[in-house]
Order: C-alpha cells, then structure tokens, then sequence
DNA sequence: TTTGTATTCAACTAAGTGGTTGACAAGCCC
DNA sequence: GGGCTTGTCAACCACTTAGTTGAATACAAA
C-alpha cells in the first residue's frame, strides 16, 4: 500500500531543484517567485516543480492576495524513513548474521555454491 | 558536496520495481534471473535496473562462475536518512515554534503578511 | 567441443521530464 | 480603471528512461 505513493516522494527529492526548495521551505513558508530567485530557470519551471512536490504530498499550498505561499508538510517524510529503515534494518541483521549462517551452511550443506537466497 | 549522488539514489528508488529488488535483497544476495523471477519483464530489464541501483551505490556485484550475485549495500541509506531527518526536524522545529514566533511578530512588526522567509 | 545458462551490449520505441516562451487569470496599488 | 506583480496554462523541444528484441560474451557441464 501507498506503493507509489512512495514513488511519487521519491521521485520528487530525486531532483537538486526540489530538493533546494525542500531545504528552503524548511526555513519558512514561500511564494513561487520567491522560491525561484536562487535558481537560474524561469518561474514558470519552478511552478511545475512545486506541483511535483505538491503531487507527492510534500508541500501543501494556500491563498494570500496573489500570492500561494508553499508550506512544507513533514509527515510524508516519515513514509519514506520507515521505508528506508525497514530495510537498512533487515540487511545490516543480515550482515551481523552472516558468519553464524555461513558456518553453519557449510557444516550442514555443500560448500556455497549457489548461496543463500532462493 | 554528494549532492547528485543524493540524487541518482532517490532517483534510483523512486521506481516500484527497482524497490522491489531492494527489498528482495535485503533478505539476501541473488542473481539477475532470480531477482527478475517475480517481475513481469525481460531479464534484460531487470538487469538495467540493477545498473541504476549499482550506479546509486544501493547494490555492488561479485563474481561467481557466470554469475554476478547482487548485495545490497546499506551504507548509502544512510545518506538520504540524514537528508531527510534534517529538514524533516527543522520543519517540525519551525511548527512548534509558530505560536510564540506569531505571538512575537504581530507585537513588534507589521501583522504578517508576506511571512517568515526573506 | 558442443550445448546450455547467466548476463550484458546494441539498437530501437514509446512515454516521461525539465526546460523554454507566450498568453492569460487574479489581485493589489496608484 | 490602468498598471504592476504573482502565478498558471498551453504548446513546444531536447533529453532521459523503461521497456522491447536480437546478438554477443562468459563460463560450466556433458
């Protein structure tokens, strides 16, 4: 489940554009215009990126006069560390693991050959 | 500094497939036709993705006989932990002190208007 | 050596992405 | 209202990407 949800949020921090901005709403809230000044593409490149982000859930938009400011929205990132988490978790165990197993394979099995996973 | 190599591994895991090969080796090393087994694709296709995943830093490859076991590297998760705990933790910061910086500001400046963020 | 298996390389295609420019809507301010 | 600012929409372009098929490489086993 929220399979490509997580999809969607990684591929919107896999652009250094979006990252920055990421980085930059962190600070605070801000405009499109604003958020496009420190970087050299139109504003209106800068709208599609917040759209991305948006689209992932990373960032929520309001209404001020003309103005939509940006705000960031942290929770998502909690989708993505545990996904991360959980698997980092998984192969460093099997890392720690691997001498108690190898040993015991060799003793019981063949000598690996084909390895552990099937 | 690592800037787009933060970038090749969200980039990396922003696809369903290529997470799914994370996953499958979290649990152990495995061989292209294995991984590729559960997927409803070519093993030429699955073999680009471990290219991806090898470019990101997620995945280094051995050599036996014909085969090239893959194994999951977990350093490089480490990488995008950091990342996003950063911003995640400054965003969190920044909402719970949005009562007393609003308290703060409509006392001393303007009502506010265009924000936080110069 | 021939056959079979695992993997990659090459060329191609369809779709997606990040960028552009130009036009247009929404809203303040004079 | 007229002008300025903020932001989006639309059409277009260059490039990348995920997939395909077909041929080639590397090695084991017979």
């Amino acid at each position: 489940m929220a399979e490509d949800e997580l999809s969607k949020v990684f591929a919107a921090l896999a652009d250094p554009t979006r990252r920055g901005i990421v980085a930059r709403l962190a600070v605070g809230d801000a405009g499109v215009v604003e958020l496009a000044e420190p970087y050299d593409v139109s504003v209106q490149a800068v709208s599609k990126h917040l759209k991305v982000l948006e689209d992932a859930g990373l960032v929520s938009r309001s209404r001020d006069a003309q103005r939509r400011p940006c705000h960031l929205e942290a929770e998502v990132f909690d989708l993505m560390t545990k996904w991360i988490e959980r698997y980092r978790r998984e192969a460093e165990e099997r890392f720690s693991r691997l001498d108690a197993v190898l040993a015991e394979m060799e003793s019981e099995e063949e000598p690996q050959k084909k390895g552990a996973a099937s």
